[in-house]
DNA sequence: CTGTTAGCGCGTTCAC
DNA sequence: GTGAACGCGCTAACAG
């Protein structure tokens, strides 16, 4: 089934079937509405790479979701919910959606710009990936429009989406104040990392606004993953002043505080409230409950649309960067480990 | 950069070029070797949608995923393995992948049908789907190959893929059998859903051979999420005689179980045994951390790409019997819930 | 408003 | 072993 039998089946050209299907303003609407008709009737879909060979763009978006195994079990849970609302709304805004890989490539440093120029793709989605990708840098250096979710590349036409980290942060800090606690520590992500840094920033601000002391004893850096969490909060517990709160820049440590808390035989939220970052699935099963901040996934997905879009829409030459920054705004999850 | 290009720069003809770049045999090995370093030189990559329009197929396999919001949080984490794994398999299998949707289609029922029509996909991949999604099911009626990991579709070239549910919970059985466990009960899925019923089949297999004693109240039937494990886990230590160990069917009913015992005032494992099933993330972060049967999502990936290349070569008038039904084994990682 | 025609980039005949 | 010509399904440019 194609536009040529649809055309002698409706007997109009080619031409028209085409215009008609694609709302050209040209057709009547007479023979719009019955060639629309005749197209459903016999199941016509047209061939998508017939139209992108001749109209020169493909309507496709390229998604890289992570070229390593490092990230493994860390940003994980929270990518699933990313890559479901990019599909959602790339396919809202009629952009079809290909998944791209380094993998069986003879060239592995430009697999990504191979990738993107072998099927047209437009532009490409990161969702987080180790910052060192050879292959992502070549392609951020391109002239590909690039969006990137908590990714830590630019070049020339690249845009950055990421969750208002400071300020969930610092969201955090503001709530276990609220409670009553003047001794808040915190544990970082590993700081070369922007999300991890922000995190940081946002802690130290609000404890600066609300003037509460913050001993360097209270800022331990950790790698994101649930032991440095546990042994950061087992330090920090062991301090001549301990802290009453610590505040995790992510969950999976924040957890480990938990357990930490627990050896030590202290109750929570009682003898030490514990909040996180990200909202993963564990957060809500563990027990107590986590209190957390959590990353607006949705949100982001389709910021990162948004933001590609703009990318593709703007004039080529000039520099983006008016929309050079996409920031979500998170939302504090008070639950079992901070409230009493 | 396209073939004609390449072909006035090396002196032949594009016919030559597309031959040695196909590795076609009827090309001089010194020509083929001096058209292919050029083409890596100048950057060369071959328009896939040409390509795809002139050979009439696309090496493109489309992948589907869940389609509705109900899944959410169930096997999620799960999920996100596997999409990794299919990709990579796909990719070494010199496929390219494509994520498929409904939204935005003016035929919802046909929607994933016509997005194999307009791409030319060669067959389609199903991820874990709400079983009753009519455009599935009219993806799976037609000739278009699909392999699905634990969906409950079939169709005239359908291949399944899944666990071996029946095995695994066996094997947990098993496990609890040899810690000296004989009140063994168990907490199931929806026992419409294969896996779920599955699973109950090797507790009740596995039971039988140990002649452990199954009485009624002891097999009983949650949803696959926390409370109705922790609600499940509460009437069976009601019970007149309570089990000492339950083997619940997925691993946020475990945890629900081991939340009932932390509130009955047992300690796990001493006086009560729980073993989950998938190993989703938080099986590892719980405290006592999750004993379970993980599926072994890399596996799972592979044998639905292998499967559905079975499919793309078998002849498609033969139905695919030998080939129906790919099991991938389980593993049980014994962890602190039921090891002492 | 509609039809005719050219050509998108490539693989594949058929000649040589 | 190589080259010239054709056509995949569609849209765009132009003609009517």
């Amino acid at each position: 089934m194609n536009i040529r039998e649809l055309a002698r089946r409706s007997g109009v050209s080619t031409a028209t079937v085409s215009r008609a299907l694609n709302d050209r303003a040209e057709v009547s609407e007479a023979t719009r509405a019955r060639i629309r008709r005749l197209a459903t009737e016999l199941g016509y879909a047209p061939n998508e790479p017939a139209r992108t060979l001749v109209r020169r763009r493909s309507d496709t978006i390229g998604l890289i979701w992570d070229s390593g195994q490092e990230a493994q079990g860390l940003h994980n849970p929270f990518l699933l919910g990313l890559l479901s609302a990019v599909r959602t709304a790339l396919s809202e805004a009629d952009y079809h959606l290909m998944l791209l890989t380094t993998a069986g490539d003879d060239d592995p440093d430009g697999a990504y710009l191979q990738a993107v120029q072998r099927h047209n793709l437009e532009g490409v989605i990161v969702l987080t990936t180790p910052p060192d990708d050879r292959c992502l840098r070549a392609l951020a250096a391109s002239t590909v429009p690039c969006a990137g979710i908590d990714t830590a590349f630019t070049g020339p036409r690249t845009v950055r989406v990421s969750s208002d980290n400071a300020a969930g942060a610092a969201a955090a800090v503001q709530h276990l104040y609220e409670l009553g606690h003047r001794r808040i520590a915190t544990v970082t992500g590993p700081l070369h990392l922007p999300p991890a840094a922000e995190r940081l920033t946002g802690y130290r601000r609000a404890c600066e606004r609300l003037k509460l002391p913050v001993p360097d004893a209270y800022v331990v850096e950790g790698d994101f993953f649930l032991a440095s969490g546990e042994a950061a909060a087992r330090g920090l517990l062991d301090l001549p002043e301990p802290p009453t709160a610590i505040f995790a820049a992510g969950d999976q440590m924040a957890i480990g505080a938990l357990h930490a808390a627990a050896d030590a035989g202290l109750s929570v939220p009682r003898d030490l409230a514990v909040v996180g970052f990200d909202d993963i699935d564990a957060a809500a099963l563990v027990r107590p409950a986590l209190t957390t901040v959590a990353q607006d996934q949705r949100a982001l997905g389709e910021a990162a649309v948004a933001a590609l879009r703009g990318l593709l829409d703007a004039d080529p030459g000039r520099p983006a960067d008016l929309v050079h920054a996409y920031i979500v705004p998170t939302r504090l999850l008070v639950r079992g480990s901070s409230r009493v």
